[in-house]
DNA sequence: TTTTGAGTTGTTCGA
DNA sequence: GTCGAACAACTCAAA
């Protein structure tokens, strides 16, 4: 014994503060907690976030809530729930057990850090404690040569990949002297006709094995085909925190290159988002503000055949329907319904980025705001004006033999194979599927030429 | 400061 | 049926 490092004979307890960090392994701020003493931890319902959550999102996480609640009980623990607005809950908290500090998972999305801010301050001497985050590199940490951040995708990758990660943190939920206090039930699940995933950590974990195991071998030739439907399905277990990013980057090699590039991208836009946080409602590039948008009873009208996928177009329909049915959507055919609002409905891509909010049990603000705005042509690193997508084209190539298209829309199971896509081709059309809305072909020229009318100024 | 090369995911048209 | 070019101009990143 050399007494070179103190003895800790005082413990405190602290407060874990779980927000999109709904695990308890690979999770640093909770060992930050743990070697402090006893960890209380709290989830609080903010009726501010749970206002702009739709009912899919709403129940998966109440779901996730209630598994963590059971992992922790299982750990000799609990959750410790509360409602009300955090910088009234969280401090009163704190106070009652007399917690030296707050720990938490760094947010960066806008409401998340104003939020924390308020907390943080609410909080007074008691300090919160922002360890690790969401994210497999934090906003901020890669910035260009000259100190900015990076607005184009491909140099960020580029220097995500040099800058590496760490390793999954060795967070042990066992060796936690978990400190229970009275708190809230978690509601009931709101009505919800969608069919969700399995929700919480274990099924996290469950998922990714299977899909490491299984689909990430053929990922970089299937992840365009909505009917074979082998990607991940990890987007509502990131967004949620159930798994860390690093848990999934530690275990990919030389060849998973174009899966780890769609975490990189959750890092990009989670950046962006970051650094420019109106990019959430306004247009990145302001001169399409001033373009020519469809308002209206009819425009309203096409809005809502969009939402409830009923255009004529059977891609566009079944994604939208998937959407209902499953609170997702495969990412195809996000791009292909985003890009049916925008270019051939002539609506702004806000429109339809809430609607994607509202049912998307994934709902991220960074990945739905800017992968609208990618398609919209108006965002960071956007698609060039004249990427229209062709919905009856995409279909022929990425969904080849119909099935993804039957499968979502019963009224064109007579259509067999690729005919599918174009069910008004057909000699005797199904009486029960509507024709086009608008004309493809049409609404095309149209776009391009309300885009080239605000080139001109 | 200036210059240069490059930029997730597409479609259409004409040879 | 296949293939290459055109579809613009601009901004960004880096040397």
């Amino acid at each position: 014994m050399t007494g070179t490092s103190a003895p800790v004979t005082e413990t405190h307890p602290s407060v874990l503060w779980f927000r999109r960090d709904l695990r308890l392994r690979d999770h640093a701020a909770l060992m930050a907690a743990a070697e402090r003493g006893p960890v209380t931890a709290l989830f609080v319902l903010d009726d501010e976030l749970l206002s702009r959550s739709g009912a899919p999102r709403t129940a998966f996480l109440l779901r996730t809530l209630r598994s963590l609640a059971a992992d922790l009980e299982h750990h000799g623990g609990g959750l410790v729930v509360r409602r009300g607005r955090p910088e009234e809950v969280v401090p009163a908290l704190a106070r009652e057990i007399g917690a030296s500090g707050v720990h938490i998972s760094a947010d960066y999305a806008p409401y998340g850090a104003r939020r924390d801010a308020r907390v943080s301050e609410a909080l007074g001497d008691v300090p919160l404690v922002p360890t690790g985050s969401p994210y497999a590199v934090a906003p901020g940490r890669i910035l260009k040569g000259d100190g900015t951040p990076y607005k184009v995708y491909t140099p960020f990758h580029r220097a995500w990949s040099e800058h590496g990660w760490r390793r999954p943190a060795d967070s042990d939920p066992s060796q936690t002297q978990w400190l229970v206090v009275g708190g809230d039930d978690i509601p009931d699940d709101p009505d919800v006709d969608a069919q969700l995933p399995p929700a919480g950590e274990a099924a996290a974990l469950d998922a990714w094995e299977l899909f490491r195991d299984n689909g990430l071998r053929r990922y970089p030739k299937q992840r365009n085909r909505p009917d074979i439907d082998e990607t991940s399905r990890m987007s509502p277990h990131l967004k949620l925190g159930t798994i860390h990013p690093r848990t999934i980057l530690a275990d990919l090699g030389p060849a998973h290159e174009a899966y780890r590039r769609q975490i990189c991208w959750r890092d990009f836009y989670a950046q962006v988002l970051h650094h420019w946080p109106s990019s959430a409602h306004d247009y990145l590039k302001p001169a399409f503000k001033h373009m020519q948008y469809d308002t209206g009873e009819v425009a309203q009208q096409r809005f809502s055949a969009w939402q409830r996928g009923e255009t004529g177009y059977p891609i566009v329909d079944a994604g939208m329907r998937q959407l209902l049915a499953q609170g997702w959507m495969h990412n195809r055919v996000r791009m292909v319904v985003a890009s049916f609002l925008v270019k051939d409905l002539h609506l702004e891509w806000t429109q339809g980025a809430q609607h994607f909010m509202d049912h998307l049990i994934d709902g991220d603000l960074a990945n739905n705001q800017h992968g609208w705005q990618w398609t919209a042509g108006t965002g960071t690193d956007a698609a060039p004006y004249f990427r229209v997508f062709n919905p009856v084209a995409q279909g022929e190539k990425f969904d080849p033999d119909g099935d993804y298209v039957r499968r979502w829309v019963p009224q064109l199971r007579d259509i067999p194979g690729a005919a599918a896509h174009s069910p008004w081709a057909q000699p005797q059309p199904p009486a029960d599927y509507p024709p086009p809305i608008v004309d493809h072909a049409a609404e095309r020229r149209e776009s391009l030429e309300r885009l080239k009318a605000i080139g001109a100024t």
